[in-house]
DNA sequence: CTTTTATTTGAGTGATCGCTCAAAAACAAT
DNA sequence: ATTGTTTTTGAGCGATCACTCAAATAAAAG
């Protein structure tokens, strides 16, 4: 009976992820997604709700897929302390590809929400805690395989590890959005993830 | 003959830095400013031209006070690296004072700046580059003083480690924008900070 | 084809955006 | 006091903001 629907919702949700991510919550207004979606106000809003609510579900898209992106690469790698530093020194590479941002959408919402959306604020702080998480059990796993030295060293316990590793990619991906060179760039994910495999040596 | 201006420049611009860096760029609407300022908009225009370049006054007063603050600490310890780590160490205290921000406001206006305000992403480049240069001077410093163990590593070249320890500076206050609990963050920020201090060990 | 149900449209809402400018007010010099 | 200069005021500008809703449109079911 009902005339079906003419987007394709998982296809609007990357358009809206991209837009967001490159422009920030603040800096995306509604004829941008009307532009980028190809849909009209009411149709927008009759889809996805208001403006935050389109936000959050590209958020859930984004940390889906870097979540996901991010596993498939550990499970191709040797050890686990060896797929975190190839994912490291990937994220040197930033430069030579072009993404909507190089920064993570997640910091990027991190550092421009504040108290008038208290759910956005949830919504970002529990992705990363359980992108930290998934750091974590990587450690773990290592640990549990002999493959970190000192184990007992206190700043050798995964979660402060995990820690460390989720500054050290926030900080990387910030410093990636600047426009200095690209050898510079690879040069400091090299440095990073160095720093992780000597953990294991 | 003339009347003399009932408002303090530096102080507003003060005020100015302090709602800029909590807010953003985008997230402060003139109607703050006017209410932070305690002035209406004529006057605001007349001192300070338009937001833009309010933002970019907030903005020149912050990397000077964070430069200044920042080279005063250094001279307060004892070698360079000891000041560096003195410094990391501190920001792991950042959630018990209340800045405007945990996040450094440049960070803020790199990841939310776009090619519409290019005036502004040059300013903040350039302040971030300056940040890395006294970083760098203070590991020169460092290893003119002999105080670098294997000064001839790659890694342990003063750019080198300026870039690691801005990103990692970036990626500390990033992180510290979440809300976990203290002891997390001054752990970090120890840790950090303990990985400066082994360079000299 | 007609009916039923859902989707799409886009003009238009009030609110807020950054910003202007003529008039009023305030100080210093005469 | 009067004059001359500058600052402050705030009503209000056009543009844009996020958003709504009645009408038009389209597809499935009968």
């Amino acid at each position: 009976m009902p005339r079906v629907a003419a987007y394709d919702r998982q296809e609007c949700l990357e358009k809206a992820m991209t837009l967001f991510w490159e422009k920030g919550f603040h800096g995306t207004s509604l004829k941008d997604i009307e532009h980028t979606l190809n849909m009209r106000p009411g149709s927008i809003y009759a889809a996805f709700g208001n403006k935050e609510s389109l936000y959050s579900q590209a958020l859930d898209l984004y940390a889906d897929t870097m979540g996901r992106d991010f596993l498939e690469k550990l499970k191709g790698q040797g050890t686990p302390i060896e797929g975190l530093a190839s994912y490291v020194r990937e994220l040197g590479n930033l430069r030579d590809t072009n993404p909507p941002s190089r920064a993570c959408m997640l910091v990027k919402g991190l550092l421009e929400t504040g108290d008038e959306t208290p759910a956005l604020q949830k919504k970002i702080e529990t992705s990363l805690a359980d992108m930290e998480i998934i750091f974590r059990e990587a450690f773990t796993e290592a640990k549990k395989a002999g493959q970190i030295r000192d184990p007992n060293y206190p700043s050798h316990q995964p979660e402060r590890l995990a820690r460390k590793l989720q500054c050290e990619v926030m900080g990387l991906r910030a410093f990636a959005q600047r426009s200095g060179n690209r050898q510079e760039l690879k040069l400091l994910a090299g440095d990073i993830a160095m720093s992780l495999l000597s953990l294991q040596s």
